[in-house]
DNA sequence: TTGCAAAACTAACAATCGTTAGTTTAACCG
DNA sequence: CGGTTAAACTAACGATTGTTAGTTTTGCAA
């Protein structure tokens, strides 16, 4: 039926929309080739125009879809009842989670989307600061709350975004940590500082 | 003299090394080509040939310039007598310092030494390896005399060095926050943590 | 002014880039 | 089995890549 052959074709290109997040992540988007991405999926470089529309068009479905999905849990998180303290560590908890899960899309679309062409790259810079504002308003809410220390939203919302990046180092050199308990101390760290409280 | 005319040579060569960093960050390393570099020094790429090796040079000397500055700042913090949180402390704002004084070079380092060539590949990662596992090192020194907060040494340093990574966006938006209080407030984060703490 | 060396230039190389056109193979439906 | 369509292929386009060779210009010393 129509919804098998529909399912088969966009197998096919989420494969290639992997391996592309694959290839981008190790060489970056403009070292990596459409010969080199057709090579990793045993085919040849003009196969893949079957399947796509060219170069641009991974990059951006790679980087749309993290972006999307990371503004969806943001909205859920918002909506429920959780303290904000409570709130903000289940997002840093998503995002160290994606990380894990979805790791070659979450790093390119973290480095290589200023290979956005235009327009995209303005709608993708406007998904980005529209989720730094929100979230910026949750962490000022908690200051003014007195639930948060006093720190400017900005700052604390750029300085744990770029935490998480940590799992970018870590992810290749796995050591003897398991993610869980990797999570836990990335947490710990953001969340109450490394120097312990002067008694 | 001698003196001048080596001057003037190694003049045109850290221009030409400010303005590949400049390049490299703007487009990274695979899309920065030595046509548009030599273009924004106002001359032809091949006669760039007449003060660099090659394009690998270019990235090389990047790179090792800013892991060598960090590198003897590290050791400096660690043979003076300041406290283990004090010492983090200092390594933290120098990080943060570095990046606002050498921008572009900073942030290639950071982003595009995965683009360096055998063997200096390999040297380079040795050389991040060993910075880390020295602060790494020192932050386990800092939780056995209870000065720190119990966390995983490694977990704590790769969270902190990411979390300087802020600046790279701060930088495009200087919002109208200083660099003094970007930093101060940088610093109180990874230092203090976000959450007040419970009375 | 003459001479010399540094540093610019033009022309061009082989390689690779993203992409298109046109053709052949493969898979499924009746 | 014949026909239709999706998806692979080969060949090739024009553009751009890093780099080399060879030549001309520039700037300074004698």
């Amino acid at each position: 039926m129509a919804g098998v052959a529909s399912n088969k074709k966009t197998d096919r290109k989420q494969q290639i929309l992997h391996e592309a997040a694959h290839g981008f992540m190790q060489h970056g988007y403009t070292g990596t080739s459409m010969r080199s991405l057709a090579a990793a999926l045993g085919m040849e470089a003009p196969s893949l125009y079957n399947h796509i529309k060219g170069k641009q068009e991974l990059l951006r479905q790679i980087c749309f879809g993290v972006a999307h999905r990371f503004m969806a849990q943001l909205t859920i998180v918002e909506q429920s009842e959780a303290s904000i303290p409570q709130k903000i560590e289940l997002i840093l908890r998503f995002h160290v989670q994606q990380m894990q899960q979805h790791f070659a899309a979450v790093y390119v679309s973290n480095r290589d989307w200023k290979h956005l062409q235009a327009p995209h790259l303005a709608d993708f810079l406007q998904i980005r600061r529209q989720y730094e504002g929100r979230l910026a308003s949750m962490v000022e809410a908690g200051v003014h709350s007195g639930l948060l220390q006093p720190i400017d939203s900005r700052v604390a919302v750029l300085g744990m975004l770029s935490a998480i990046r940590a799992v970018e180092v870590w992810k290749k050199h796995p050591a003897q940590l398991s993610p869980q308990r990797f999570e836990d101390n990335l947490v710990q760290l953001l969340v109450c500082g490394l120097v312990a409280p002067t008694k």
